[in-house]
DNA sequence: CCTCATAGTGAGGTAACCTCAGCACCGTGA
DNA sequence: TCACGGTGCTGAGGTTACCTCACTATGAGG
């Protein structure tokens, strides 16, 4: 075995890339189940806020903001729109551009979603202190090179 | 498969949990790239690490610390045998079990895994101070509930 | 116009999971 | 001692959330 300052994994001694997938997907599976009535992935609820809080937008905006490849943002927004969350319409600057906005379901949805997602959230982050959410907050915002300055 | 390395844009006060995914997400690209010269998914270097790091291990609980199902563990396992790095045997206390273990070759790529996983996380979180560090290490462990007693 | 870039999408692929069923084996209890 | 429910692994097959590549329709500059 190659020498490593490895003691337990199972243990308070995971190395911080670990412990932070592991929140991370730990998160992702609560978040999951308190969405499991919506019928909604996590993704798609995701892309329902996005686009919800960024106003009738472009395909290729909402791409951007979900870090996403164009391509893909086409299938998210198809799902929403099948559901009848969202709606495309042609962009009235640009033609070969289309923009979503949600429908007025949508918009009851995204209620729920974010009540969801408060409540989960609440859930997960319950154990750790006000005090100790602030310097998640803080630190894990410097860490995301997409929001740096 | 080269992630699109977007400057990608902020959105708007990011709550706790987007950051969280966020910030996983970052870290997971990053990693990615830092593997590509060894031509292993994160995943993948990830299970070496647990398998290298226990010895000879049954499959089941490889899986256990991967936090996937015993059948998922099947396929990873299947994958590095596939490429030589690990080799599988059978347990002499349990004709049904498993073991696992690493082949020299498979000691070998560890050590270099390891290696760029140390630079990786070095730059990832290298924004860092070490008190930052260590808080973030410390009230990530409180996060997940798959190190509870 | 002609050319080149850009917005969205169809086609097709991949990685990393999952469940469910089945087989071989284990430990128990009557 | 042996039937039987539980356990460890795997085959089959599915899902999700992405991707690239090639294409069309459009826009913008010379």
């Amino acid at each position: 075995m190659p020498p490593t300052d490895e003691p337990a994994p199972d243990d308070a001694g995971a190395p911080l890339d670990e412990l932070l997938l592991g929140a991370a997907r730990a998160l992702r599976r609560r978040w999951s189940t308190g969405l499991d009535p919506l019928d909604l992935s996590p993704h798609d609820a995701r892309a329902l806020r996005v686009i919800g809080h960024h106003g009738p937008t472009r395909l290729g905006v909402v791409a951007e903001h979900l870090r996403i490849a164009p391509r893909s943002a086409t299938d998210v927004v198809d799902r929403l729109e099948r559901r009848g969350l969202v709606e495309r319409a042609p962009d009235p600057g640009d033609r070969r551009a289309t923009t979503v906005r949600l429908t007025s379901a949508g918009e009851t949805v995204l209620g729920e979603v974010d009540a969801a997602r408060r409540v989960g959230a609440e859930e997960f982050f319950g154990r750790l202190s006000d005090r100790e959410r602030r310097t998640l907050a803080t630190v894990l915002a410097r860490l995301d090179p997409g929001r740096l300055p």
